[in-house]
DNA sequence: AATTCTCCCAACCGCGCAACG
DNA sequence: ACGTTGCGCGGTTGGGAGAAT
């Protein structure tokens, strides 16, 4: 006997969200903190499940998520962590705390896989025998978990190393904050929905609008958010959310949004991997010395060696 | 300008796991 | 120990948008 689906119920709505039951959504959480998802619709009187307010505002609405096309670093990140990790999108997630678990699996799987295989395509035509990896080829399975094993290991070390070189005294409780600060106003909302022409939340911009005057703090201006993209920084950090957090947010808000994913794998460390500046992480993703082991670099098994377990 | 095709992403679905009674 | 419930995760899909014909 399986289990009944959550939603199968008549009367539950299906479909992409309106302004107005993102409002409904948000104001609950405002109130009440992400969590005990069943009882949001009856609640709210949303005519949504519990499951697709959940992934609502995971995936949309929670504050601090960026959207838009991937960085270089984003996408590099990914790849190495996908090599290492696989198709664990959640735990990879944890590692860029701006990015959702969908996002990112929507990502790999209409950009990252396509672009690996033309790379592949393209060493495959100027010849197999010169890579290092296709001398894996013939690796058998036990050889590469082996190897696997000791890639996570080294992981697990290198994180340990940044966790105690770089330890952030924020303890973030998310049950102890008030989620949104302010609460949003009928005209907000309704400025809101008759901004948006047509098509309902397919920006940043919309969230942020519906956002906004919701934090205590002031948001940042657009000006700075492109500035600081545009320089690069590779130090990822909670506090930056598009929605307008600062670093001084950290006290309080930023941390309230804080993802709630950490890798089972982390927890041994009393510490969530998003606590880490990603600076260190990715130092040591992309240090290409860091990772190899026998002398294979992670990407060289992503593009030979692991691409046949996909 | 109209139609078809392709791409992309928000949302759904089903399963596994953990907590709880 | 067992059944139930709720949550989280990964895979898949539907439909809108833009490109191509």
């Amino acid at each position: 006997m399986g289990r009944p689906p959550c939603c199968d119920k008549l009367g539950v709505k299906k479909g992409p969200w309106t302004p107005e039951e993102d409002l409904m959504l948000v104001s609950y959480i405002q109130e009440h903190g992400p969590g005990n998802w069943r009882s949001v619709p009856t609640n709210t009187g949303l005519m949504r499940c519990s499951k697709s307010c959940r992934l609502r505002w995971t995936n949309y609405l929670r504050p601090g998520i960026k959207r838009g096309s991937f960085t270089d670093q984003e996408e590099r990140l990914i790849i190495h962590l996908q090599a290492l990790l696989g198709n664990r999108w959640a735990a990879i997630a944890s590692y860029l705390p701006e990015r959702t678990d969908n996002d990112i699996k929507n990502y790999w799987n209409t950009h990252l896989k396509k672009k690996l295989k033309r790379l592949q395509m393209g060493e495959e035509g100027e010849g197999t025998s010169k890579r290092p990896s296709s001398n894996n080829q013939s690796m058998s399975k036990g050889q590469w978990e082996r190897r696997l094993q000791t890639d996570i290991h080294m992981a697990r070390q290198a994180l340990r190393e940044a966790l105690s070189l770089d330890s952030d005294p924020v303890q973030p409780n998310p049950s102890q904050h008030s989620y949104l600060s302010s609460p949003v106003t009928t005209s907000q909302a309704s400025q809101t929905a008759v901004s948006s022409s047509g098509i309902y939340a397919s920006s940043t911009e919309n969230i942020a609008r519906l956002l906004e005057g919701w934090m205590t703090n002031k948001p940042k201006s657009q000006a700075e958010q492109s500035e600081e993209s545009a320089s690069g920084s590779t130090r990822y950090c909670i506090n930056k959310g598009l929605v307008g957090y600062t670093e001084s947010d950290s006290s309080e808000g930023s941390a309230s949004f804080k993802r709630e994913l950490a890798t089972p794998d982390m927890s041994e460390f009393g510490s969530e991997p998003a606590q880490v500046p990603l600076s260190v992480i990715e130092n040591w993703l992309f240090d290409e010395s860091t990772v190899m082991v026998q002398g294979v670099g992670l990407v060289d098994m992503q593009l030979g060696d692991a691409s046949g377990l996909f």
